[in-house]
DNA sequence: ACAAAAGTGTTAGTGATACACCCATGA
DNA sequence: TCATGGGTGTATCACTAACACTTTTGT
């Protein structure tokens, strides 16, 4: 038998504890867009030390009475111009020496977002910001091109499950962008019956009466996503799944 | 065109940063065990304020030279006396007010332990150290419930995915146990034909000429589970899944 | 009329589900 | 001999995978 008795804490500090209250976080968030039928993330050129200059996810220290969450929002937000964009937690980097000032870990977001949504602008801290394709990233700060390199397994491991391809492309958009945006996430070939077959069979996405312009070949039907629906049926225990 | 010019940082603090230097963090492991038909979780009844006396997850400061893996295999032993486990980064928990000594954040990880192959003992920091029904834990100290209900989110979704169980059962087991140790975690009841069937098809449990001993019915043949062979598979594209 | 991508149907095979009875052992 | 859980086979259905040709449009 096990009892539990668990009282409000004292707010009394011991000091032996005060040499571990020297530390710093930050966020860093990394914004993926598709483009051009490429997988594209949000950078920012630095403003100041360490990495002056240098190419790195938008990223800063969290406030002293912030929540991590709410500090992944501000910070983007003050850096890059970008609002209301559903961050998620992805991972913690906390190797000692990553900082050049201290023990500094950064906790690390993601999200998808549709690149003609916003229009990113260099605000505080920041010289330039930039969608940067994935293929050809060079070195970043810190250790931020490994912070992408999880970002980007997250992503594939995420877009099997969840409808998350569709925040990736604009409201309206033709199968094969989507197919070309599971191909490019994946780094894969798909079978393009099966593949819409599979996605229309779903009866997530609705055909619209338009279609593509401005193309010199026959123009392709434009879907949207139903979003409604696919809440509905998660309710009722459907199973969104993608396979490579 | 865009370009990179990513120097070495200069160790040179600017004093603006100093504000940012004044937090802590923690890790915590959540450890999960299966005995008698029934999913459980090790806490350790702590031996210092704040929350002295309560139940708590196993967790304790990062040092300030310590990489966050590294603390957590630490912590663990310190405080309990496990060893040689492997220990997965689970999620990270900021919330300002979750520590009353001042701003702490915990990184939590999680693992998945075979009862029978540790002794848990109470060391440093610890006035007891025991295995805990999930499904009747009381009020433990900080945001420690809120911890465990995450990595039991997460240990649901990943033994559909990655034959995890096996590291919950000893090293032989029937397949009988394998399928309540399923329906412990998943909360359901799954038709016993069909769960072997799977399983038994995926060519990675061997069965052994071996059977339970002292059991009043027909005992079962026990199995092991393949891990060279698994790891073969993996290599060449297969993906272990499990339905619920 | 040609180039370029859109769009579609069928078949074979594999895996999922649903279901009921006999078997081996200890008490 | 009875109670208890161990163990199996088959039929149906749904989904996956593999495959080639016709359609529509712009140039």
């Amino acid at each position: 038998m096990v009892f539990y008795l668990c009282q409000k804490p004292f707010v009394e500090p011991e000091s032996h504890f005060d040499s571990y209250f020297k530390s710093a976080f930050t966020v860093d968030n990394v914004i993926f867009g598709f483009d051009e039928g490429a997988l594209k993330v949000l950078l920012i050129r630095r403003n100041e030390a360490p990495f002056e200059d240098c190419w790195a996810l938008p990223g800063h220290f969290v406030r002293q009475n912030e929540d991590l969450d709410e500090a992944a929002r501000r910070v983007l937000w003050e850096m890059t111009g970008l609002e209301n964009v559903y961050l998620e937690q992805l991972f913690t980097f906390g190797a000692p020496g990553r900082h050049a000032y201290g023990r500094v870990i950064t906790v690390a977001y993601y999200s998808l977002v549709k690149i003609a949504d916003f229009t990113p602008q260099a605000l505080t801290l920041t010289r330039e910001v930039a969608w940067h394709d994935l293929t050809t990233l060079g070195e970043l700060a810190f250790d931020h091109n490994e912070i992408i390199v999880t970002a980007r397994d997250q992503l594939q491991r995420s877009i099997r499950n969840r409808p998350v391809g569709f925040e990736l492309l604009p409201p309206e958009f033709t199968l094969t962008q989507l197919q070309h945006l599971y191909e490019s996430i994946w780094e894969t070939k798909l079978e393009k019956r099966n593949f819409r077959k599979k996605i229309l069979s779903m009866d997530l996405i609705l055909p619209l009466n338009r279609t593509q312009k401005g193309v010199s070949h026959r123009p392709a039907r434009l879907y949207r996503f139903d979003e409604t629906r696919y809440r509905k049926l998660t309710r009722e225990g459907f199973n969104f799944e993608v396979k490579g």
